[in-house]
DNA sequence: ATGCTGACTATGT
DNA sequence: TACATAGCCAGCA
């Protein structure tokens, strides 16, 4: 847990083109803002686009250590199961972001995953789900 | 400097 | 479907 609420905010990340310098969570922060609204994606995905690869928990870490009001639509982050990650967290967020993305149209099952299928932000350079798409 | 922990994921039982 | 394990990173005691 990052614990140092001023040194890791979100700021930076400001721009949404490429971030080729900065810290690992400012390559994250952006790419989470190029997340459309009514769009899901997984911490996975996010880390992979940021140049990090395989490492999807440091994308969580990243999104926990955004305050109140930031820019970043971090509610658009679930894990790979389709779930709230959150939900399962100490924190209370969990509802936060279930209304945020209800909000934005995003079903979530009764079983309370969202179907990545159908809300799964898709990028341009083809990379998952490539068939099958839906 | 070492150890612990946390908004993850894939794999195996 | 649920639980256990092992990688992987960064920040704090």
């Amino acid at each position: 847990m990052p614990a140092d609420p001023r040194a890791s905010i979100e700021t930076t990340a400001g721009r949404s083109g490429t971030v080729t310098a900065g810290s690992s969570y400012d390559r994250i922060y952006a790419v989470i803002r190029k997340v459309p609204r009514g769009r899901v994606t997984t911490y996975g995905t996010v880390a992979r686009l940021a140049g990090l690869d395989g490492q999807a928990r440091l994308v969580g870490y990243a999104l926990s250590a955004l305050r109140t009001g930031t820019s970043v639509p971090w509610h658009r982050v679930i894990n790979a199961q389709g779930r709230l990650s959150l939900e399962r967290a100490k924190s209370g967020a969990g509802l936060t972001q279930r209304m945020l993305l209800q909000r934005e149209g995003v079903v979530i099952n009764p079983a309370g995953r969202i179907s990545l299928v159908r809300f799964g932000w898709k990028v341009k350079s083809g990379k998952r789900q490539a068939a099958s798409a839906r």
